[in-house]
DNA sequence: ACGAGAACCTGTTTGC
DNA sequence: TGCAAACAGGTTCTCG
């Protein structure tokens, strides 16, 4: 969203090329003609959600999925479609974004600006992680009473919303909780550190993603950026990086889920 | 109400 | 080497 923004706000959309009809879901009626000759007023996220605000008193919603990525292509260098490019949009400085989801579990829909909130995607959504409304409290009542696993609680976007596999996995270890600790019986220490190392689990990708990000104008498709940053996902088998630990990073499935964790210094 | 698993898709990696 | 199974940054739906 950060990457796109500067690009976007202020410009207008000439054109849209909606290359198929639906992704996760169908795409809005009459997507292409509703986004064209649009100017973009502002752009904000929401969870996993990109909003663009327009003109027309409508926000284009848009969701990337487990595969989905919106990439810029400079004006005046050649554009051909690569597989998976699903819609191009246009702006009056001729620089196109383009959503390319090989997958298709992302999702674009129009919705009026005003009624964003109560859409149905975002209405069940718990709150931002680092906004004021998450809290020890917040997440402890949520959290009250639930006999699942903290590591499936977290995923789920109605306690607290945004947190992926990753950051789920790897906020658990840094607080020092085991991913299979019944989500109810985490006492309040646990809870304190739980909430702070969310945020700083967040704000620390988000701090890696953004120095990246800078390059968006090449849009050559480079992968992750936090990635060097992980201690525990996907580094089975490997040494935990605890300060003092001498325990061996495992992976077992939750709810279908890979999670990775240090059963020596993760309880 | 809660929790686990399946389903939606395609591409890449792993294992026999 | 070749093929099949497993796995992948997510979310919703169904079922017990």
């Amino acid at each position: 969203m950060r990457g796109l923004e500067p690009a976007l706000v202020g410009r207008v959309i000439v054109d849209a090329d909606v290359r198929r009809p639906d992704l996760r879901w169908p795409f809005p009626d009459r997507m292409a003609e509703r986004l064209t000759g649009v100017t973009v007023l502002g752009m904000r996220r929401r969870s996993k959600y990109i909003l663009a605000d327009l003109s027309s008193h409508e926000s284009l919603l848009i969701h990337l999925g487990m595969s989905g990525r919106l990439m810029l292509y400079q004006q005046d260098l050649p554009y051909a479609a690569q597989k998976h490019d699903h819609v191009v949009l246009t702006n009056d400085q001729g620089l196109r974004t383009v959503f390319n989801d090989p997958r298709r579990f992302g999702a674009m829909d129009l919705i009026s600006t005003d009624q964003a909130d109560t859409h149905p995607l975002l209405a069940k959504l718990g709150p931002e992680p680092l906004g004021n409304d998450f809290s020890d409290e917040s997440l402890s009542s949520r959290l009250a009473g639930r006999r699942t696993p903290i590591k499936s609680a977290l995923l789920d976007q109605s306690n607290v919303a945004g947190l992926g596999n990753i950051y789920v996995c790897e906020a658990l270890w840094r607080a020092g909780l085991s991913p299979v600790r019944h989500a109810g019986d985490i006492d309040t220490p646990g809870i304190e550190r739980l909430v702070r190392h969310i945020r700083e689990t967040l704000t620390d990708a988000i701090d890696a993603g953004g120095s990246s990000l800078k390059d968006y104008r090449q849009a050559d498709g480079e992968l992750g950026y936090f990635q060097h940053s992980f201690a525990v996902y996907g580094r089975e088998g490997a040494p935990c990086q605890r300060s003092g630990c001498d325990g061996i990073v495992e992976r077992l499935v939750q709810s279908g889920r890979s999670s990775f964790f240090c059963s020596s210094c993760q309880s």
